[in-house]
RNA sequence: GCCCCCAUCGUCUAGCGGUCCAGGACGCCGCCCUUUCAAGGCGGUAGCACGGGUUCGAACCCCGUUGGGGGCACCA
């Protein structure tokens, strides 16, 4: 294995989880960053699988990831389902090439065999008047040739250990300028286990490096492990494997409620609702893009060019950022007003669809409906699955009145303005928008001396079964004569005045 | 315990020594519009953690304090 030849200056980011449980929005978040990164400077991404812990990988989780991925519109020039020079990109697959690093590593005196136990680390520690908390101490780097010989006779099977440069270990972070970690504050760390199997601090550089990744972007939380990298990158340009050390930008965390980390119980968490909601990828895209990062002074709403056009990691906050589920929506709400109506029914349709109120694809009555209602329905909604609440009513032959809007609207009074509306519309002669309401408004509000609200809170509760609809007139026309007669027929038999 | 990171309205942020009695957005409140709810328009609420420096001048630079977070595995 040898450095890998790519095109100078030309920037190389990755993405690298773990297919295990679910997909943390935090996560998907730091894919976004690598790839606005990539795009913005004409790069490439590269997406590799880390897959060496096959008691928590699983296939499933795999697939939901790359499932993740392409619904929010991320793309990766290397990687599964589109290969590339570099190869395999799963680490389950990658085993012989550890072992040959692993090897030359020891070889060549940048690691070293070392049989300590954690116990007799601790003892050392202890024995030298020093809290066992410092971890281990170096001390294998000294074994003698017979020591390890007579080590191995007892049975013992060593770790491979990286040997630290004694000096301090700095580099100017993409987001956070100089992190500086003092010489001996990082002992000699563990490449690969016992069993010879090797563990993430170890192959996660060496793909970098055998990848040619320039530009790591992750999370704060890895902030502390870099020095080690650092290290490694170090020996792996020593021995050939690097051609230098990439630059690392640690990203802000995205917090939770409260002052902890988004954690996985945070219903927030789990990417999956995102999409089951009816969030817009371009919506969420720009909603993720502002934790931690801002396009302008005036400007918080953009499009996805927009973000790659604009995009700086070195413009990237260092401080936490909140996951405001509010906001999210809010920005969702204003991508969803922006689209053009057509394309506004082209996404809704799978939402209604699963709801199951339309067939999939609809009928040409379901559609011309739609096509109706769409324009007024979309200035309404937050994210797609609104539209099940809000629509549902046109797409069924009853109408479930909600509990919490009966209490509300169909209480004293509620009979007069029902028999009122039901005598005017059962006489209508031209079923229109315009002739419903003035016939509407006569009778309620002139007739009756009703305030419009209380006029027309009853007959919108009785025709959509919610306190929430779409304009109740042009409601009406489309649910056309018979389904409003008898609704108001059944919410006239529900009600209490 | 040790090491590291962070610190501007409730929240996300702009600010990179004077143009800031700190700008935008979400939220919240009020008004307008209005057949409900929204949307939209207008207005309001609210912040530079604290203490020392440096400087003619500090939200911006330095030091300290306090507060918050993270890391110290033969997990990733």
């Amino acid at each position: 294995m040898t450095a890998p030849q790519v095109e100078s200056g030309v920037v190389r980011t990755r993405f690298c989880p773990s297919p295990t449980g679910m997909v943390h929005v935090g996560l998907m978040r730091t894919a976004l960053f690598n790839w606005a990164h990539a795009r913005h400077t004409g790069g490439q991404m590269v997406f590799r699988i880390e897959d060496t812990d096959a008691s928590r990988d699983s296939e499933e989780s795999y697939r939901h990831l790359l499932d993740s991925l392409h619904w929010l519109g991320i793309d990766w020039d290397e990687g599964p389902e589109v290969g590339g020079p570099h190869g395999p990109y799963r680490q389950s697959e990658r085993h012989d090439i550890y072992r040959d690093v692993a090897a030359r590593l020891l070889e060549s005196g940048h690691a070293y065999a070392s049989f300590s136990t954690n116990e007799e680390v601790d003892a050392r520690r202890l024995a030298a008047g020093q809290d066992p908390k410092l971890g281990y101490d170096n001390a294998d780097r000294y074994l003698t040739d017979a020591q390890k010989a007579a080590f191995r006779d007892e049975g013992r099977s060593p770790v491979l250990r990286l040997r630290m440069p004694d000096e301090d270990l700095a580099w100017t972070d993409l987001v956070r300028g100089e992190v500086r970690f003092a010489a001996g504050s990082v002992p000699d760390f563990v490449l690969v286990r016992g069993n010879g199997v090797p563990l993430y601090p170890f192959v996660n550089p060496v793909d970098d490096a055998l990848m040619g990744i320039t530009d790591v972007l992750r999370g704060e939380d890895l902030l502390p492990s870099t020095p080690r990298q650092l290290a490694l990158y170090r020996a792996l340009t020593d021995i050939g494997v690097a051609s230098g050390t990439p630059r690392f930008g640690h990203l802000p965390y995205v917090m939770g409620d409260g002052n902890k980390k988004l954690s996985k119980r945070d219903p927030q968490a789990n990417f999956d609702v995102y999409p089951e909601r009816g969030f817009l990828p371009e919506g969420l895209t720009n909603y993720l893009a502002l934790l931690g990062w801002s396009i302008a002074e005036d400007r918080d709403v953009f499009s996805v060019a927009e973000l790659i056009e604009a995009f700086d990691v070195t413009r990237v906050s260092a401080n936490p950022a909140r996951f405001d589920l509010k906001k999210a929506e809010a920005i969702n709400a204003t991508h969803l007003r922006a689209l053009p109506v057509e394309e506004f029914i082209v996404r809704v349709i799978p939402y209604l669809a699963k709801a199951g109120l339309v067939s999939d694809p609809p009928t040409p009555e379901q559609l011309a409906l739609l096509t109706a209602i769409a324009p007024l329905a979309q200035e309404r909604m937050i994210v797609l699955s609104d539209a099940v609440g809000l629509l549902g009513f046109l797409f069924t032959a009853d109408v479930e009145i909600e509990p919490a809007a009966a209490e509300k609207q169909l209480g004293a009074g509620a009979g007069e303005v029902l028999d009122a509306a039901t005598a005017v519309l059962q006489a209508l002669p031209e079923w229109t928008t315009a002739a419903i309401e003035t016939a509407l408004k006569e009778a309620l509000v002139d007739g009756l001396g009703r305030k419009p609200r209380q006029a027309f809170g009853p007959v919108r509760v009785a025709v959509s079964g919610r306190t929430v609809s779409p304009p109740l007139y042009e409601s009406i026309e489309l649910l056309g004569r018979e389904r409003t007669l008898a609704r108001l027929a059944a919410a006239r038999g529900a009600a209490t005045g």
